[in-house]
DNA sequence: CAGGATCCACTATTGGATCCCG
DNA sequence: CGGGATCCAATAGTGGATCCTG
């Protein structure tokens, strides 16, 4: 039982309220996905749960989630306190094709520009069916937040676009890093060294930080 | 050998400027002092040294150390790459008599009005004698970190005035805090609680945080 | 492999406890 | 006890590693 394509913003927003305080396990029933108990089993399966409940147009990747609406959905796990427990994945980076890009054609701009925020209340040690659905906000970056990401993303695709990879790690970026992405610390790409030459490194991505995700969180629960 | 008072602000900044670079165990030795070579024995050693190798007014607490210069000399442990490794004591909090007092008339603004930061370079491993002596900076607080301080010290000090002192913890207070300040979590002291009557709790001070002593210092180098 | 993400060992932080001296 | 502070066990934070599906 999937859900077809909302044709309105509104539509999309009304469904994901409609979903607030549901459990996991409840709306895994709904569109026949199951819930594993233990959370290392089950990463990255609220995102697809909540894709088919809300009728996200799937296998359209360099697309938003809801092509026609331009909007991008994003679940985010949040502690007792209401804060995010994790980073939020932007998207990966392809190494070898960054230097000509700027940021208003860049990916994570473009992923960025209208995000559909579900929250799932997420405590640590609460098994993945029992994790209740929040409430949805809807996100367009603000002036200040997208001076932030674009600061970030300049200097960290300089660094790859020079091919300064290898010197790039996590602490970088104020809201925006670069982290691995990666089934394992052993998947290797090729990328461009900083002569021009073949390397061969770990697959990375473009990550929001905790800290980035709360204050959004925030400000946008405060207008509603 | 200890020093007599510095007569004007440039005199004790010029004392402080060729005390750069020295160990602890030389500074010692100049003022009689012996200087523990285990750091769990020598806490505070460094500020006494200090003061008689400065030639601050002893004795006279309620006081800034250089009275006719109103200037109060603090030492500040850094550690390798330059950032402050601990807090910064302000004062001890009277829990029984801060009700009618403003911020212009607080202890914490008068302490704070004209610091003398005396960094110690102090890599935790490092043995106390073999420490070193760093470059003074002279401090008063900028408008905006006055407003800050002011904010915490007005909402920590109404909290106290009203008797909550058992909800004080170290978390609250951006760049003051209030910890303990005793010789052990066992000693006790009178304060009225809620409805005025006497509680016996753990004596208290203010601290500033080292994220904040941090900002203060590489704002002072920037200028210097 | 790319997209959906979270895990978790390690490091950084820190706040309550403590130490010395006069 | 008040002034000079730092110690260090416990917690918070995070960044590199990892998991599942189509």
């Amino acid at each position: 039982m999937c859900a077809s394509e909302p044709r309105t913003e509104a539509e999309l927003l009304a469904r994901a309220w409609a979903l607030a305080g549901l459990t996991l396990g409840e709306l895994g029933a709904r569109v026949s996905v199951e819930v594993p108990f233990e959370p290392v089993r089950g990463k990255g399966v609220a995102g697809q749960i909540l894709e088919k409940a809300l009728g996200a147009t799937a296998a359209s990747r360099a697309e938003p989630d809801f092509v026609s609406l331009g909007i991008e959905l994003k679940t985010i796990p949040l502690d007792p306190s209401g804060k995010p427990r994790e980073s939020t994945f932007v998207c990966s980076i392809s190494l070898s094709s960054m230097a000509d890009t700027d940021w208003e054609q860049s990916t994570v701009f473009r992923k960025l520009a209208k995000v559909l925020f579900v929250p799932i209340e997420a405590a640590s040690d609460k098994p993945l069916p029992h994790r209740r659905v929040g409430r949805p906000a809807l996100w367009t970056p603000s002036h200040e937040e997208q001076r932030m990401l674009r600061a970030d993303w300049e200097r960290l695709s300089e660094m790859i676009a020079r091919g300064d990879v290898e010197h790039i790690t996590g602490h970088l970026g104020r809201v925006l890093q670069v982290r691995p992405k990666a089934a394992s610390g052993r998947s290797r790409r090729r990328a461009p060294d900083d002569e021009g030459a073949v390397q061969w490194t770990v697959p990375r991505g473009f990550y929001l930080r905790p800290g980035f995700t709360a204050a959004v969180l925030t400000r946008l629960r405060q207008q509603e």
